[in-house]
DNA sequence: TTCGCACTACGAACTGCTTCGTAGAGTCGG
DNA sequence: CCGACTCTACGAAGCAGTTCGTAGTGCGAA
């Protein structure tokens, strides 16, 4: 029930990491794709239990099963943002946004992405 | 070493946010401001753990003794945000607040801090 | 068929986090 | 001085996360 029971570990994270960036995948490419820092069964046993915890959804149609993302990479991101938001950052969204632009330099790119980004939200507002 | 060595727990992260706002405190205090959801002892052993870890500053010059932070709430904020970015959002901020910005709907007025805020950063820009 | 390989399942160990009870020492009022 | 109170220290228990070894099963090649 608590907010944290569904937050991903770090772990966890690592491995939702590959799946996102990958698509379905099998134990053994997952496992490859972290490098050899974790042994194969490690791997397996990390989404064994993702797939009890309901993180990842399993096809076991073929031998080699196939495991993939239960929930987009947007909306866990926006989960973890938000928890952390409220742990530390009194529930203020734009609090952490500040520091998240303090913490690391956002290129000029970047900042000019927000920008338009913030701009368009503005406009939405204005609109409705 | 690893990064995730300095992150606090949520148990430690709660008890650095009421150092944080009410100042250096004695145990009996942290416990009083958190309710009564954690017996004495429970916030007595987390400080003293905290302590070992270099969290807190513990003034034993009084039989009572009085911790406070030992980093402040802006740096701890900006840790906690960059090992978010590192972890979910592939090291980038600028990824990371727009999330922020969709996950917490922002008000109008923090909306227009955050513009005010950029708008500040990229005049210091041009002016280096 | 039989051997070897790849896969899943399971258990066990270890670590870190969190909780709280109990013990022991200092302090102060009567 | 004595009892009540408060404080710190410590240990132990329970749980979650992480790691990996071992066992067992099925598949396919020779």
């Amino acid at each position: 029930m608590s907010p944290a029971r569904r937050r991903p570990t770090d772990a966890e994270l690592a491995i939702l990491r590959v799946l996102w960036a990958r698509g379905p995948s099998t134990v053994r490419e997952v496992a490859e794709e972290m490098g050899r820092e974790s042994a194969y069964t490690t791997v397996l046993k990390l989404l064994q239990i993702m797939t009890d915890k309901g993180l990842v959804r399993r096809d076991e149609s073929a031998r080699t099963h196939v495991y993939r993302a239960a929930r987009s990479e947007r909306v866990t991101q926006r989960q973890l943002v938000r928890d952390l938001a409220d742990r530390a950052f009194g529930g203020s969204a734009a609090r952490l946004v500040m520091q998240a632009l303090a913490a690391k330099k956002a290129s000029p790119e970047e900042l000019a992405e927000i920008r338009d980004w913030l701009a368009e939200q503005e406009g939405k507002r204005e609109g409705a």
